[in-house]
DNA sequence: ACCTGAACACCGTTCAAGT
DNA sequence: ACCTGAACACCGTTCAAGT
C-alpha cells in the first residue's frame, strides 16, 4: 500500500565487482571510474569503498574473477610436435579471445599468471615429445614469448590507423627486391607470422 | 636600479615541448600533467594551450621530436646471415635503449614509424642476401615481429614482482621433465630467447 | 552493517579579459 | 602576441555523520 518504493537491498561485494567488470570489459580499463560505476549502481561514489578497498583492489578483484573462469587448453593430435603446436595455436587464441582479460593482467602486472596454465600445458606436452632441461626450456619459453609479443602486437596494431603500408608506399629504393617492397605494402597477416615463427621454433627443436 | 625582476621572457613551443619531453622520460607518459607542467615553466596551466593544441598534440610533438633524435641502424658483418642478425640486434638495442620513445609511440598509436626505418635496412640486407617476395617478407616481418614483441613484454615483465618463477617453485607434475621445471624456475633471460628465435627464423630462411 | 554528504586534492579544457 | 583567472566538468579518496 506504501507507495514509497522498497528501498535497493544493500550492494554487494560481487554485484560491484561484476558491475565493474562489464564497464572494463566493454569500454577498457581505462574508462573504468569509481564514480560512473557508484551511478550505475545508485549508490553515492563513496559507498563503493565500503565493500572493496580502492580502485586499484576492485581492479584486482575484476580480474581475478576473469581468470577464475578461464577455461584450460587441451593437447590434441598424434605426434608429439602436432601436439605442441596445437597448444601454441590454443594459447593464442584464447588470449586472443580474452583481449579484456589480458589487457586487464598487463595493467596490473600480472601477465604470468594468465601465462602460467597454458606454460604447464605445454612444459607437458614438450616433455612428452622426448626434450629435456634447456633446451626444452628454451621452446617453452620462446613459444609463449612469441604467443605474447604477437598478441600484444596485435591489439597495438588493431589500434593504428595502418600507417606503415603508406610509409612502404612512398619508399622506392632500388637495393630492396621489387617482390619484398610490394608485400610490405600490404598490412601483415599476424596469424600467417605465427604460424611461420612457430614452425621455425619447432624444427629448431626437434631437428637436433 | 628596478628591484623588480625582468618579467620572463615569453615562452616558446620549444622550450614547452623539451619539458613536456623531459617529464615524460623521467616519470612516463601519465606522469604528464599539463597543470605540473605549466608550474614548472612558471605559467598558468591554461598558457600552454596558446603554445600546444592540448594533451595529445602536445604527446604527437614530444614523439616526433624523440623520433627525430633516433640514429639510424647500420649493418655490420660479411655474409649476409651475420648481417641480418647485426641489424636485428641492434634495433632491439636501439628499442631498449629508448624506452620512453617506444611506450610512447606505443600509447600514441604510432609504433609503425619507429619501427619504419629499422623495417627498411632489414629490407636491404634481406634483398642482399638474396631473398625474393614472400620469403624476404616473411623473414622481415617475423624478425620485426619477434623484436617488438619480446620487447614489449621485457617491459612488461620488469613492471611485474617476478611471479611466475614462485608459481613454478611449487609446482610438482611428474609430467614434466625435471630439468625443465628446474629451469623454469629461474627468471627467463630475454636476450638469450632473442638470439634464439633469431636463430631459428634465419636457419629456416636460410635453409630453403 | 551500510550508506550519504561534505570536503580535499587532483585532472583537462574553454574563454573572456587583461597587457 | 602572450598570458591570467574564473569557470566547468570531470577524477579518486577520506571521514564524520546518519540510519
Amino acid at each position: 500500500m506504501s507507495p514509497r518504493r522498497a528501498p535497493r537491498p544493500p550492494a554487494t561485494r560481487e554485484e560491484i565487482v561484476a558491475a565493474a567488470r562489464s564497464m572494463v570489459v566493454s569500454d577498457g580499463v581505462d574508462a573504468l571510474s569509481m564514480r560512473k560505476l557508484a551511478a550505475e549502481l545508485g549508490l553515492a561514489p563513496t559507498a563503493i569503498y565500503w565493500h572493496v578497498g580502492d580502485r586499484d583492489e576492485l581492479l584486482h578483484a575484476v580480474f581475478e574473477a576473469m581468470l577464475a573462469e578461464l577455461p584450460t587448453v587441451r593437447a590434441t593430435g598424434r605426434t608429439p610436435r602436432v601436439r605442441v603446436a596445437a597448444v601454441a595455436r590454443a594459447v593464442r587464441k584464447q588470449l586472443i579471445d580474452h583481449e579484456s582479460l589480458t589487457a586487464l593482467a598487463h595493467t596490473l602486472g600480472r601477465s604470468a599468471e594468465v601465462a602460467f596454465p597454458a606454460q604447464v600445458t605445454l612444459a607437458r606436452e614438450v616433455s612428452a615429445a622426448g626434450l629435456h632441461g634447456r633446451a626444452a626450456e628454451r621452446l617453452v619459453r620462446s613459444i609463449l614469448f612469441t604467443i605474447g609479443g604477437l598478441t600484444l602486437l596485435e591489439h597495438t596494431f588493431s589500434e593504428e590507423p595502418s600507417h606503415t603500408p603508406s610509409l612502404w608506399s612512398h619508399l622506392h629504393d632500388p637495393a630492396i627486391d621489387l617482390g619484398l617492397l610490394r608485400a610490405m605494402r600490404a598490412p601483415a597477416d599476424l596469424d600467417a607470422l605465427f604460424e611461420h615463427t612457430l614452425d621455425a621454433l619447432l624444427t629448431a627443436a626437434f631437428a637436433a
